[in-house]
Parts: C-alpha cells; structure tokens; sequence
DNA sequence: AACTTGTTTGGAAACGTTTCCAATTCTATT
DNA sequence: AATAGAATTGGAAACGTTTCCAAACAAGTT
C-alpha cells in the first residue's frame, strides 16, 4: 500500500524545513513568495495531506465529535444524527458513532472508547440520565457534552423533550375524545428514562382529568407476537379505547396489529405516538403524534 | 479542564519506566507479578486509559472505518449503518460517518477527511461510481474499501444490490397484472447511478415483455408539491396505471399524493417501490416493493 | 565463587505535527 | 560600506504511544 506523504517528504522535496511547510499551509507566520510557490508545487506533486492523527497529537484535539444513541434504525435518532451532520460538517467537524442497543454497559464502553479517542465533545442518549456510569465519566472530566432526549439536570446542557409535559396533552386529547380506560405502549420499560418519564406523565395526567389508571403493555425486541399480545391484553382489559405508545414506531406497529386483529383505528382503538417522524405521516390515515422538533 | 493521565504519569506512580507499563497494559513481553500490579494499581488510581492518538501515531493505524452515504434519513442506509455498527463494535472498530446529501464534491471532501485521519478502510455510497473522483482516490492509495448500493468493476469489492435485474423483476410482475403503461419515479436522478441503472434495467424489462416503454416522473427535493406534479404526470398520461418508484421513500410519498388525489392503490394506480424497507410494511395495505437482502 | 543462562527492566528512537527561538538573510538608513 | 532593524528560515522539543536493544538482575550449574 501507498504509502502517504509526510511534511518531511514535503520539506525535502521543497527544499526547506518542516517548520516552514507547517507556517506555508497553515498560513501561519511569514514566509517568502518563492518559498511559498515551492511548498505547493512540493504538495501538489505529492498529493500531500496533512495527518490528522499526528496533528492532534500535537494540539491535543480531535476535530471529531463523538454520538451514543440507542439505535440508528429508529428514524428518531437517525433524524437528529443527519440533522447534526449538517452543523457539524459545515464547520469542520466529523461524527464518530457509536450505537448501544439500549444496553447501559454499550453506553459505557462507548463512552470509554470515545475518551481514548480524544472527541473534542459527546453528544448522547444515556438509558437512564440519572445513574449512567458513563455519564459521571464524562463529567468528571468535564468533557463538554450534550444529552439528547435525557433530561438534564439544571445547569447541564441537554437537548430534549419535556415528555411529562407531552405525556400530559396525550392525556388531554383522550380525554377530551371522551376515552376513560386505556393502555400505554413501551418497549424497553425498565431501560429507557424517557418511556418512564413518559407513563409518569401520563399517568399523572389520566389522574387530574379523572380518567383511570392507563394500564401498561409492554413488549420485547421481538415484534412478531405483538399481535398476540394485543389480543390478551385487550381481553383482560375490555374497556379500554385508546392506546398511548411511547414512541412513533410503536405506534405504527401496534396499529398494524390492530388492524391484523380487524379492528378500525381510531373507530374502535385510537392509538396515539410520540415523536412526530416522517413516516408518520405517510400511512393512511395519518398517525396521530406528538410531533417533537429537534432542530434550531 | 482535568487533564487525562498519560502513560508517564502511569510510570511515575508505579515507579517504573514507561516502556514496563505499556507491556504490562499490553500483555506483551514479560513483567514480574510485583510489577503488574504496581502497574495495576497506579491505572486505577489515575482512571489511566490509552490515548488511541498516540498509539494510532505510532501504529500508523486506527481502528475506524469511514462510513460515506448520501442520507441517515432514508431508512435503507440508516439500516445498512445500523448492520454495520453490529459488526464493527463486535470487532473492535468505530465509525466515523460522513452524509454527502447526494452531492459528489461533498463526496469528494468527506474521502479527503477520511484519508486525513487515516480511517482503516472506507465504505461508501457515491453518487456514480464510474466517475467518482474520491474513488480512484481512494483506488490510487490502495485503500481498503467497499462500495455500498453501488456496482463495483470486478476484482473490487462492493455490496450491492443488481438494479437492472430487480427493476426487471417489477416489469415482470406489472406485466403479469396486465399493466401496459407505467412511470418511472425518481429523485435526483443525474445524481443516482442507482436510479439510472434501475430506471435502465425497467426500460429493458418492459420492452422485453412488449410493454411501453415507461414515463420518467423526476422530482426535486420538495415533497410539498408532489402531488400536483403527479396530478400533471397522469393528466398528459392517462393510460398509465402503475407506477415504479426509485425507491421505497418515494414510493410511500406517492401513495399518500395518489390517495390525496382520491385515486385507490391498488386498483386505480398501482405502485412498486425498492428496498423493502421495515416500514413499508407497516402501512395499509403494505407496500410492493422490492426486498433487498443487506445483511451477512 | 565464578560462570552461564534466562528473565525483567528502562532508555531512546520513531511516528507526524506545531511552535518556540535562535540564526540567517534581506532592506533601508546612515 | 557599515549597521540597525525587520523579515524569513530551520533546528529542536513536545505531544503519547510502542518497540528495539542493551543493561541489570535472578537462578542454576560447575
């Protein structure tokens, strides 16, 4: 393999130091009209490129921003992740992913793993903001980071969403749709602060407005027995109309259960998600959502 | 900012010089007991972990894999990314991503980055891969790498998807339903090598079994007016009756415009998309569309 | 006790940069 | 022509690792 040029390579060829082909480049410092045309024509023969490595190494700094996220699949994530490529590639940076499957000991590996790679900054979603491990690693160091979708305590930089506030409204539209008895949807449960966050929410809202305690449903990674599993819970809860699920793609999925279960949605079962992504809208009819926007 | 110990601080502390711990934390060459876990406790106390610079500098390798597609958006690269990330944690690498939004200077630039931090191999997506500049780049320097969707010339390496015989396929399966004239839809379709080949393999198709040859529906970034666009594709052809989408995206965009326009899919306009991807199969009634299979 | 073997150890060079600083070259002034 | 001052240049150290190699040490054999 090709070898890649080194600025030693560029200063031999030039004839000069290396000290003068780093001032050349980087436009530091002087450096005469001759000098400066022979350090191209050095580069541009060579097709030189300066090495990242053996700059941060020197700076101490990557230009590298490292992301945790559950999963990449889920277009919650995906969205923001493309949403912060943009920001990041137009002022230079670069994106190191890393995806934890829900699993809190991913999360700390990964953040490890970001830490030894010396990312200027984290931008993550922890399975529980207030005891991830990886968490405190990153604020002993005080690494400048960012949670996305966790909230954070005050005076932590955080971007996300008030789900109890959220939850809140989804109780409000049932309760205003005239539903009492219904169901709230969760995958993950005891993983994910947010689903928690969420039912709380929930909860306290059914309660304020009178309704009954939603009853909760939660499932496994594996989707194909959702449908099963709708139809005991619904037998054992025959009252309820209305389902709450903790996100988008839930939502989607338990409808297409419902269905399967010849059921007309919202006739006979409303469902309502969380999230308000893409696809969303692009069934018929139209999910009903709690459209969240993770942009500037 | 608290500063990360380095391996001098480690040495320091446990009383030894530098080149004993870097055996010891590696398990390379020998080192008496008293010594590991001298080592061991100063790496405790310190909470000492590698810099990957420094090692990446001195190996003149780093464990990344540079990841180039258009689009974290469109769920068939965001899935292909999350195999990925499967595989690469479990081998020890991490991936540095970089969308180009379908532009091929951006594709270019993101190649220049990647090489820059000298990524340990590159996977990509690029918008034509006969004439993608990065990619004799990235042949020149002979580096590992692997086109992703894109047809590689034998003796490269690619993983991809054969566009022309699948797009047959779907002439195939519109000629058995009887269809006679059908559109091609696509979005940035100068952009694509994919929705060419795909639109070229369709054409061939469709003449093969004595069908018209298709209408190009091309769209623009904009979904907002897709449907008066199709409004205006099936007023100047009327007698068309399917349609073949460049990919699935599309293709749930303009079912929604064809239900918009009071049209029933199926029956009165019938749409095929490509990719397969999981939330096609979560509208109703689910999506046509072409499985691709990417995944070991 | 003197030697041979084998195991442990640490100094130093190298990887590719940037930056400090001293040395050199140029320009302008007397 | 001599000199002060400014502009340009390059050597060397530093960043955090790994690895070569020689030095130090331990243990076993005469």
């Amino acid at each position: 393999m090709h070898q890649s040029a080194t600025i030693k390579d560029v200063a031999l060829k030039a004839g000069c130091g290396v000290a003068t082909v780093s001032r050349v480049l980087n436009n530091t410092g002087s450096a005469s009209p001759k000098m400066r045309s022979r350090v191209a024509a050095a580069v541009k023969e060579l097709d030189f490129q300066f090495s990242e490595v053996g700059r941060s190494l020197q700076s101490s700094t990557t230009r590298t921003i490292g992301f945790v996220v559950p999963s990449i699949a889920n277009p919650v994530y995906a969205d923001a992740l493309q949403g912060a490529q943009e920001v990041l590639t137009s002022s230079g940076y670069q994106m190191l992913l890393i995806c934890t499957n829900y699993s809190p000991e991913s999360e700390l590996s990964a953040i490890r793993t970001l830490i030894s790679k010396q990312v200027a900054g984290i931008v993550l979603t922890v399975s529980d903001a207030e005891r991830s491990e990886g968490l405190s690693i990153i604020r002993n160091r005080s690494l400048p980071h960012c949670l996305l979708y966790n909230n954070a305590p005050v005076s932590h930089e955080s971007w996300s969403v008030d789900d109890e506030a959220a939850a809140a409204r989804v109780a409000q539209a049932f309760s205003e749709n005239l539903h009492n008895q219904t169901g709230f949807l969760a995958l993950n449960f005891n993983k994910s602060d947010r689903a928690r966050q969420r039912y709380e929410g929930y909860c306290a809202g059914c309660k304020a407005r009178g309704m009954k305690k939603p009853q909760l449903l939660e499932i496994s990674e594996d989707f194909e027995d959702l449908t099963m599993k709708l139809k005991l819970f619904l037998r054992e809860n025959p009252s309820i109309t209305g389902i709450f699920a903790s996100n988008d793609f839930l939502a989607l999925a338990i409808v297409r259960s419902a269905r399967k279960l010849a059921l007309n949605v919202p006739r006979d079962l409303s469902i309502i998600g969380f999230d308000g992504i893409d696809v969303g809208l692009m069934v018929e009819p139209t999910l009903a959502t709690i459209v969240t926007e993770p942009k500037m």
